[in-house]
DNA sequence: TACTCGTGGGG
DNA sequence: TCCCCAAGAGT
């Protein structure tokens, strides 16, 4: 009955409150009877594991022009997708997007609407397959992601460290999960921990639940969740070759598959602790630009030094291949790659590199 | 279980 | 400047 009234009362003010967002039906809309698109649901979970809205945006514009359905998606080109994920980081996820939707598309072109089923898709965890069950499937699965576990923790005032309470606050999340709207409901806690019980100086005063909320009762909203201390990251070495033709082709790499950046486009080299050090892709003039790119990955800081080179029309690369200057665009690489050619460029003419499209 | 896997913004 | 953090999943 408590519960009840909890996730009633949030719903209420989601009804006032709810983000407009691209990839949202908002409770008005649904009220006419209007439901959310399985596919944009998916497509935009995807993109907002560990990333934020903002950065998600404008590639869930530009994928939902591109491939507006399921079935153009799975059709994709595999470099094309990649290319368009490029600088949203994890890409793990555009290879999963891939292969997910290949699978759905080869059964049917129905997302299935279950958790279980959901979660047997590659790139769909416990999180996704729960937030997709309720919003696109009216299921009134339990959403757990940072912001939920960020408010359950203030709310029941959760002393044990994350990631050892996430059992505890899951099961607190469970409880408060209504049948009703189960969908609207997730989407309000989250909004509520981006927006007001946000991990720094919480908005308590405006907060729907600050009568309830054991953690602002003992003024302890700012120390909760409580979580454990992450080692410092170590600094990793690296080296990238950037090779321009005398006809201003790139000499690229398609990157392994899995691992750092995999299946991406990228400059030959080694980005520190793969193996063994590089040598130069192809022979030529190789010089160093005499600057580093400095990029942090998630557990790393790299220093990457580049070295540049002007080829010969008849190079043989013994490593990557060339890429005619109409078909490169330095958009389609990640983004510390991109780093680096930003650097090298200056080394050859505006004359040479202006035509380069950037997407 | 513990690691790996990007990037950008805020304090 | 540096650390934290963001709608986590795969291995």
């Amino acid at each position: 009955m408590r519960d009840k009234a909890l996730s009633k009362n949030l719903l209420e003010w989601y009804d006032t409150h709810a983000r407009i967002l691209p990839w949202r039906v908002g409770p008005k809309e649904q009220a006419t009877g209007v439901r959310p698109d399985p596919y944009a649901v998916w497509l935009s979970e995807v993109m907002l594991q560990q990333t934020t809205v903002a950065a998600v945006k404008d590639y869930f514009h530009r994928f939902t022009m591109r491939w507006p359905d399921i079935r153009a998606l799975a059709a994709a080109d595999d470099d094309e997708v990649m290319a368009q994920w490029a600088g949203l980081g994890y890409y793990a996820r555009a290879r999963n997007l891939l292969k997910c939707a290949r699978t759905v598309a080869a059964s049917g072109g129905r997302f299935p609407d279950t958790r279980a089923a959901l979660q047997e898709l590659p790139g769909i965890g416990p999180y996704t397959s729960a937030a997709i069950a309720a919003i696109a499937f009216d299921r009134a699965e339990p959403v757990v992601d940072g912001n939920v576990e960020r408010v359950m923790a203030r709310l029941f005032a959760i002393e044990t460290p994350l990631p050892k309470a996430k059992p505890e606050l899951t099961a607190h999340a469970a409880a408060l999960t209504p049948g009703h709207r189960p969908g609207d409901y997730a989407q309000a806690v989250m909004d509520l921990g981006a927006t007001v019980c946000t991990p720094k100086s919480p908005a308590c005063g405006i907060c729907p639940w600050r009568g309830p909320c054991a953690a602002r009762a003992r003024g302890a909203q700012t120390d909760l969740p409580r979580k454990i201390r992450k080692p410092p990251k170590p600094t990793r070495h690296g080296i990238v070759y950037i090779g321009r033709r005398m006809d201003g082709a790139w000499l690229l790499e398609r990157r392994p598959a899995s691992g750092l950046l995999g299946g991406m486009l990228g400059w030959p080299g080694s980005m520190g602790g793969e193996t063994p050090a590089s040598a130069p892709p192809a022979p030529g003039p190789w010089r160093p630009l005499g600057a580093e790119v400095r990029h942090t990955f998630t557990h790393f800081h790299l220093r990457l030094e580049v070295q540049v080179a002007s080829l010969s029309q008849n190079t043989t690369p013994e490593r990557g291949f060339f890429l005619d200057r109409q078909a490169f665009a330095p958009g389609t690489l990640p983004t510390v790659m991109r780093k680096a050619f930003g650097l090298a460029a200056t080394c050859w003419t505006v004359e040479e590199t202006r035509d380069l499209p950037l997407k």
